[in-house]
DNA sequence: TGAAATGTTGGGGCG
DNA sequence: ACGCCCCAACATTTC
């Protein structure tokens, strides 16, 4: 090592925040001298799906855990906001004497090209340029059937991806590496927070940067045997609560994947460790959204399935913002919804149920369930949001067949049996029986009156029919075609 | 990672 | 004792 000229690494953080388990770093350790840290924030090359306002508000906090982790070893976060990436980091680079510059892949399709572009432009200027793995299992790229294409069905993908042996293991960050400490904007001027504060109370329910995704891991490892059972229960924490954290890399889903491996052989019970690999297939889940996301790029704008481009989505201003405000009429419907709005949340289950009514009561289009869902989530993810919204839609990869209808009273009954979720996000109804909380408009007058509900006033009459918002959707999608 | 309609079966009441 | 009907429970099919 020579103290006068230090070897230089440049890293740019992105969704991988984190210390542990982060391939660039890593790379940097065992090869630079010191590292500069940053953040160089440009919203403009992201287009059309710039990160949402919850999302934002959860980068910000998830950046400051950051920082402060650097400062508390010597270093610190440079972050800032630009037009252009690649000049930046060139300013950077001369700035600060720079021979390496490293990161940790992103796979949206504007941010590959442009990411290809500074790769191909600092090559050719002479540093060791080189991008890293940190969000994923597998790469997109690594599983194709036996044709050599990409799959378009989750279970074959999965036995594929399954059978090319474990994931790697999480690799711990070498204590030799040294952080630069240099001069930054304030973290408040990338403006990633929303002026109203309308994002306070997520933090009731969710804590961010890496510290905080440990402690999850740690509540969530233990319940793993028991994530079969318990996962489609609103009203419970069943489900891992990992999504934002996998989102923007504060856990590493390796450190997940081999966490729940260790849970899974710690048990003799046949039961748990298949309970367990319900959730592992979760992860799966999560890869193949990446997989579709990389090998069909347009898919967050149109519909994988092309007669979609025909369907006759309807367009109503007002009966999408019932739908966003959470007062359809429907509970299970409406507690989602504002589940969503009070914590940049929604517990998973009530996920499909909400937009399964928007596409199939409502016929409004997938696309706007995703932008709603875009802005409003702290897990957005361009890859999870597009599948999810078009398995709904029944046009993308293994959709939903068209007829595939979820019947929210039913769906009410049988997970929220007790009606505790619906209780805790609609209020109004909190006095309401079990009997009629997912039906309020079916309950006598008496029992009404007695829980303090008006319908229409304080809590809507159902905005639509199920059974004839139900006929009209068979109808609809049928026309196109199953 | 549905729901509703339709079909089948089998026990019990009853003439 | 027997056949018939009713209907719940379960299974299948249809959307």
């Amino acid at each position: 090592m020579n103290q006068k000229n230090p070897r230089r690494a440049l890293f740019l953080f992105r969704l991988d925040l984190r210390l542990q388990d982060n391939p660039a770093l890593n790379y940097i350790a065992e090869n630079y001298d010191e590292v500069l840290c940053a953040f160089v924030h440009a919203p403009s090359e992201e287009g059309k799906w710039v990160a949402g306002a919850a999302s934002q508000s959860f980068l910000h906090f998830s950046l400051q855990q950051i920082d402060q982790t650097l400062q508390s070893r010597g270093g610190n976060l440079y972050s800032v906001e630009v037009d252009s990436t690649l000049e930046h980091i060139q300013d950077l680079v001369t700035r600060h004497d720079i021979q390496g510059l490293f990161w940790n892949r992103r796979y949206e399709p504007k941010l590959i090209e442009r990411d290809r572009q500074i790769k191909e432009h600092f090559l050719e200027k002479g540093l060791e340029v080189k991008s890293f793995n940190a969000s994923l299992l597998w790469e997109p790229w690594e599983i194709k059937n036996q044709q050599g294409n990409p799959f378009q069905v989750f279970t074959p993908f999965w036995k594929k991806a399954t059978s090319l042996g474990e994931p790697n293991s999480p690799q711990k960050l070498s204590k030799n590496i040294r952080f630069m400490k240099v001069k930054s904007d304030s973290l408040d001027s990338l403006q990633l927070l929303s002026r109203l504060g309308w994002d306070r109370g997520f933090y009731e329910h969710f804590h961010c940067g890496e510290e905080a995704a440990k402690k999850a891991l740690d509540v969530f490892a233990p319940k793993g045997a028991r994530y079969q059972s318990q996962r489609d229960l609103p009203s419970v924490e069943g489900t891992s609560r990992l999504s934002p954290h996998l989102h923007f890399g504060s856990m590493s889903v390796r450190e997940v994947w081999h966490r729940l491996r260790k849970t899974q052989e710690s048990t003799r019970s046949n039961k748990e460790r298949a309970e367990i690999d319900v959730y592992l297939k979760e992860l799966g889940w999560r890869e193949f959204a990446h997989h579709l996301l990389f090998h069909f790029p347009m898919t967050p704008d149109r519909a994988l399935r092309e007669k979609f481009a025909q369907f006759p989505w309807v367009k109503n201003a007002s009966q999408l913002r019932k739908w966003q405000k959470g007062l359809t009429g429907y509970p299970i419907v409406d507690a989602g919804m504002r589940e969503l709005w009070a914590t940049g949340w929604m517990h998973n289950r009530v996920r499909m149920v909400v937009a399964s009514f928007l596409v199939k009561h409502l016929r409004i289009s997938w696309l706007e369930g995703a932008k709603w869902f875009w802005d409003t989530l702290i897990d957005a993810d361009l890859a999870s949001n597009t599948m999810g919204w078009q398995w709904a839609g029944g046009c993308g990869a293994d959709a939903a067949p068209y007829f595939r209808i979820f019947n929210p009273y039913l769906q009410g009954a049988k997970f929220d049996p007790e009606g505790d979720y619906v209780k805790r996000w609609i209020p109004e109804l909190s006095a309401l029986s079990k009997k009629w909380i997912h039906a309020p408009h079916e309950a006598p007058e008496e029992e009404l009156k007695k829980a303090g509900i008006v319908l229409g006033k304080t809590y809507p009459f159902p905005m639509v029919d199920h059974k004839e918002a139900r006929e009209a959707a068979l109808l609809a999608f049928k026309q196109l075609g199953g």
